[in-house]
DNA sequence: TTTTTATGTCAGACATGTTGACATATAATG
DNA sequence: CATTATATGTCAACATGTCTGACATAAAAA
């Protein structure tokens, strides 16, 4: 245990490290109070479906199967592996389950037969859709309360955020209407 | 691997499952981009210290960690509990790993002595610096292509995101200036 | 004095991620 | 056709970060 007397008090001061630009430049402060707001939304934005996941013995990584599936349908292994990030041993244990149990269903590509193209079932659908439902919910209700403006914003921002070199290819994924 | 060939597959037709509303109402879909977009930017903004963070042996829990007591010098072990929403077990690890390597100080309280207060030293003041480096480059970027009202508008929704309930506690927390 | 609170710790479990190796079917290429 | 590359699946071992449950200590609060 290092004991050493208590130095500072909780509200805190911020550290002036000489970020502070002019008026209209960014601050460092005004950074990195996005990057915790950014934080503090998407923990309590995930947090939704946990409870229900339980109930079905599935974690957050089915959700995003499902999710993807469901927004994708007809979507390759390969696609949603670089979508999710993860390796295809790790991808292969969840779907292996959801298809097992009835929630995904796999069918040979007719171009390419090597492929699996997923979709979900009406059971899979059903799952996707109550996960979903508080977070859609969430996701409306901000929308709602902060208006059309602050949308487009939030939007742009969080494009921004995105890697560019593949900005473009993702926001194509994105948007089906 | 990212780029696949069949080129039939990937746009992807939407289900139209009959939430289209009136134009100026929130659409389903407009909903579930909104969803899907804040996935992505929340997915490439964490890949930013991964790498670094490997270097020291550490992981994604020690990077929040040290950000937070960063941001809050001085807090408690209870109340990183409450922002993390993990267990005071799962904490110990870590925090145990960053006092006992030297970036993050414990000192009693002096009101209450029971609690441990929680800041970082120097060497975990330039730990914090180099993992969040690219994080702010990257949100730095995204703001000044997208504009003041867009960070208005960002910020406003994020926070509209986070639980009533503790929403304005949370701001008050983040608010330093 | 007793109870509650803040913190720490041990032990075991589970979910999810990783590497590495290898197998199979199919497509693409020389 | 023979060879090589690709899409997918699978086995095994291991790392990380989460959890629950039990128990301990010191200090504050009642």
């Amino acid at each position: 245990m290092s004991d050493i007397k208590n130095p500072d008090r909780l509200p805190v001061r911020p550290e002036l490290d000489g970020s502070d630009k002019s008026p209209d430049d960014l601050s460092d402060e005004e950074i990195r109070e996005g990057i915790e707001l950014l934080f503090y939304a998407y923990r309590d934005f995930i947090s939704d479906p946990d409870e229900m996941l339980k109930e079905y013995g599935f974690g957050r990584a089915h959700h995003r199967v499902v999710h993807f599936v469901g927004r994708n349908p007809g979507m390759t292994v390969s696609e949603l592996l670089a979508i999710l990030r993860i390796t295809k041993q790790s991808l292969g244990r969840v779907l292996k389950q959801l298809v097992e149990q009835g929630f995904i269903l796999q069918s040979s590509g007719s171009l390419d037969r090597r492929q699996r193209l997923l979709s979900l079932t009406d059971k899979g659908r059903e799952l996707e859709q109550s996960l979903s439902d508080l977070q859609r919910k969430r996701v409306s209700d901000a929308y709602r309360l902060a208006g059309p403006d602050a949308i487009k914003g939030y939007r742009k921002i969080l494009e921004g955020l995105i890697n560019t070199s593949e900005r473009e290819e993702i926001l194509k994924t994105i948007k089906k209407r």
